[in-house]
DNA sequence: TGCAAGCAAGTAAGTGCTTACTCTCCGGCG
DNA sequence: CGCCGGAGAGTAAGCACTTACTTGCTTGCA
């Protein structure tokens, strides 16, 4: 086996790397000392010369989450409906062909098997990831490029839900990307405003 | 080792509670035989009198599950839009409230925690809740109730997605309710033929 | 009275984590 | 240059504990 020696920080890249893979293709159960030092390669007993704890390590992975999903928004430049857009698109494929992580990071499992802060900065992302939506939806609406005839508040949850469900498709990447584009189609077109008003509308900008 | 012992069904039922009690509400990396059998009462090796194994048991609760899930379809008699009316209101609020199951069942680490067969069966109600949803919105289409110039195949998606998120939503069920309503008419709204007919349709019934 | 249903105590295997030790690299110094 | 000593990445073994499950023995009820 080659077995180079390396710095604690490359190992604490490699252990956090295979504890997701770990948790994204066995569930988080499956994770322990044991079964992560044999995926590095190494004894178990190693694993603690470079966390201090599976605790640590866990904060390790939340950290490497939050990353990947902040990187998903798009630059706040962009109009709101095109903004929206692309970010559907990032979470929903780019994410999820990435790393296998979102479908479980967003499960309650996974929340009640980590550590408390742990599990409340995951929170805290999903609570930012629907602000962000609802500014989006807002700026549309008054904008008058998507139906302001609903409340925006009851249309966040339905694109989070579409969201949630491209990112937990469990086809091919392939087939994913185009499954989640038509979609992703679909529901700009439901969101946006008619060509033709409908019977009532809030208010309309040129 | 024998199959199944005479069992008591009482305790079949009071067992396969409990665990789903427990899934529910710690997740279930803390449903133990311990745990269990401090929940109902009895000492750990009990349980065993009544359950060949714990995957035995964990049988049994994804057979409750899947008749609870099999309960929120409503009568096919229904007209469509209707009978998806009923159906997203039934899973997302009412099971919901019943047992607050369905964010667990949902979450991949569920599957994973379990034996094989039972997260194709899980599996298999996804598909067959796909497979409604779809039937619902082809036929609302061909009756000109829903709008038809989206596929419906990427229509499903995002039905489906919004009932997982009123389903996953932690807040209480007095809330849950009104919120999961407002949202459900949103829906309906967005899919409904508008008033005044778009650009394009596919196609026109009486 | 027979026996299902229960308990207390036990099993082997698996958990996170620590200990005692080895090996390898690398920088300072004669 | 050579070689020596310390730092630190690695190991095997083992701790105290929990896991699912078993085993003898005892009850309470039909």
């Amino acid at each position: 086996m080659g077995e180079l020696r390396r710095t604690s920080l490359d190992r604490q890249v490699e252990l956090t790397d295979a504890a997701l893979h770990i948790i994204a293709t066995k569930g988080i159960a499956a994770l322990s000392t044991r079964s992560l030092a044999a995926q590095v390669g190494l004894s178990s007993g190693a694993i603690f010369r470079h966390f201090a704890s599976l605790e640590a390590l866990l904060d390790a992975v939340v950290a490497r989450v939050e990353a990947v999903l902040a990187s998903t928004y798009p630059p706040s430049t962009l109009p709101p409906v095109e903004r929206l857009e692309r970010f559907v698109e990032a979470r929903s494929t780019a994410v999820g062909k990435q790393l296998g992580i979102l479908r479980l990071v967003l499960s309650e499992q996974f929340l009640l098997a980590l550590p408390q802060r742990g599990s409340a900065r995951l929170a805290a992302c999903v609570q930012q990831t629907r602000a962000f939506v609802l500014a989006c939806v807002r700026e549309g609406q008054d904008a008058g490029a998507l139906r302001s005839d609903l409340p925006a508040e009851t249309l966040v949850p339905i694109v989070m839900g579409t969201v949630q469900v491209l990112a937990l498709s469990p086809s091919k990447p392939r087939q994913r990307d185009a499954e989640a584009r038509a979609v992703l189609g679909s529901l700009l077109a439901l969101l946006r405003s008619p060509a033709v008003a409908p019977t009532s509308s809030r208010k309309s900008s040129p």
